[in-house]
DNA sequence: AGCTAAATGAGGTGCGCACCTCAGATAACT
DNA sequence: AGTTATCTGAGGTGCGCACCTCATTTAGCT
């Protein structure tokens, strides 16, 4: 039988009340108890048993994904995911709602962030640019005793808090090598287009893919990175403005994590058919074009397991476990037309 | 506040005993009076709460997963995955164990199994090719009670059972494709070798293989599949026989489970080296050799997914509920260099 | 020593359910 | 009608833990 809180008392030798104090982090505890029952806790292999805590709490778990209001399919998908999980989870007592924050506004973003309460919040996972005001925001959280997880949009490189979402770099490196290998050994440049190089997703995919194509395929030049800004018409004018100027364009990079305007755009102004192009995300565009023959690979991130890997995460950090490494890398995948 | 049995009682103008004889599937109800019950569950959206069922039953859930005693570098990844989910779910009170049958003789194997009882276990993954005496020692368990799934091999197509792997025929295609790519437009042929072609999965990713190559690049001929039978002298015979015969060789599949082998005897014999490779399955040999530039793409499943995903189905079927679709479904991952 | 504040113990309650027993009610027979 | 088999109700117990109260002990102070 796994000992119980009432073996750990004994082992221990101190009460099941404090023992209770020093599981759950209640005051009032000296630090010399303290060890004591850490002492024993290792010494006989005690486990606390989730599913009676989970009963015991009344309250389950409930974790709120703070998206920006602005979006297009990718953040759609996140949000399905979100609502299936929720769906899904609520026989084991877990809920996960999405509350939206306008990313152009990181003083609204985080005033709103700062309404959440312990009380009915165990977590968020948030996925926003990084400015001061968020930054503040999820320290003020943390403080406040809610768990906090930056999602697919890293927050600076604090290793602690964690990250759920791909390495960009590596996102960036994995497109070049696949574009310049589906290229072949022609010669010619490669465009890429960004909603915007502000976002460090960007600035690292980018850094990813010049150092694969830079270094290693000569006869390939990479263009400077158009911006769209999201915006449809700018999008059109650019593309038309790329092909004019460059006559010897040989793969499309939409490096943004929208693809369906820039697709859109492309495929009016002719710039997509007999090029290799390679897109983000895998979304209803992307996966449309990919049947169609006008993308050639996706370079995506799984939004069901970015969903479910930010909640074990939040609830492991609750519970004050450890996860599993392994579980939550999330894969860069490589999505072609015969693996979608 | 979510509904009760008791409110479910209330609902349906029984006693709790009779909620719990229809919840459980208990004997000795009048099927009047579990439609009475189901029908109030529909009305009132009632939801078992499985934390608490959990707890309740006293013993949590144990899983085993019943592998091929042979096996190489994958089956250690599957094995160690397990390992580390039971580790880490002691905690929700789910078990997860290996057994190991014989793929040489279905007898044994299937005498194993039988020894298996709904008592200590409440489902089974299994791992093995597909044999009367298999499927009839998996039918007579699922009489017992106990929940059984294919694992990696399928058995099988009975839809009803559910499978955890990838679909091979698209692994195949997948491999195809991307070795026409590489190869890009040059003339000649592409070797392919697996351990087995008596093995379903072996057929159908030839079939995914064969389907692209043939109907879309006629720049490339496809040999006939070369069998090693797992054996290393056979293999390196093969390797070499083949270099000779055919001079005109771009690419080599490496089409079975385990590339360890094959790998290290195209090594020694030159082969691969110049030429385009794709393998089946990251395991450390398969790293290696993309790291080393021998390999340009290994084909993957997610062992720590498969192994999940299994657990999370039999649980589910365990519980009588239904699985989120969208998380089970195994990726056929493409690894590149860059996104390993 | 005498006081206060801090630390610990003892014990109880309930979470939602599975599982059990036994008595009483109802239906299905001869 | 009486007998039996089948169904249903009432009630209790415990899973392992969180959370609570109140009494008692111990440490820290002047």
């Amino acid at each position: 039988m796994r000992p119980t809180i009432k073996d750990l008392a004994n082992a221990a030798g101190v009460s099941l009340a404090t023992v209770d104090r020093v599981l759950n982090g209640r005051s009032g505890v000296r630090e010399k108890t303290v060890k004591t029952v850490n002492d024993a806790i290792e010494r006989i292999g005690f486990q606390r048993n989730q599913v009676a805590a989970t009963l015991a709490r009344q309250r389950g778990y409930r974790f709120v994904f703070a998206l920006p209001r602005s979006g297009d399919e990718f953040l759609m998908e996140i949000i399905d995911r979100i609502a299936e999980f929720d769906s899904a989870s609520r026989a084991e007592m877990i809920e996960a709602d999405v509350i939206r924050i306008d990313d152009q506004d990181p003083h609204e973003a985080a005033r709103n962030l700062s309404n959440l309460s312990a009380e009915d919040v165990d977590g968020v996972a948030i996925m926003a640019p990084e400015t001061p005001q968020i930054r503040d925001a999820l320290l003020r959280m943390r403080e406040r005793g809610i768990q906090t997880i930056p999602l697919v949009a890293d927050q600076q490189d604090d290793g602690e808090h964690g990250f759920v979402g791909i390495d960009n770099r590596a996102a960036g490196a994995t497109a070049g090598r696949l574009m310049a290998r589906f290229i072949g050994n022609k010669e010619g440049s490669v465009l890429v287009l960004t909603e915007t190089t502000q976002a460090r997703d960007s600035l690292e995919r980018r850094l990813g893919f010049d150092g694969i194509i830079n270094a290693e395929y000569p006869n390939l030049k990479v263009l400077p990175t158009l911006e769209t800004y999201g915006d449809p018409d700018r999008t059109e004018n650019i593309l038309h403005n790329a092909i004019r100027t460059h006559s010897d364009i040989l793969g499309i990079y939409f490096m943004g994590v929208e693809a369906r305007i820039p697709l859109e755009k492309g495929r009016r102004a002719g710039v997509i058919r007999d090029r290799v192009t390679i897109a983000h995300e895998r979304t209803p565009s992307t996966e449309l074009a990919l049947k169609n023959g006008e993308l050639d690979a996706v370079i995506h991130q799984d939004p069901g397991h970015l969903v479910r890997s930010a909640i074990r995460i939040l609830r492991a950090k609750c519970e004050n476990r450890a996860t599993l490494a392994s579980q939550e890398r999330i894969r860069i995948e490589v999505l072609i037309l015969e693996n979608l």
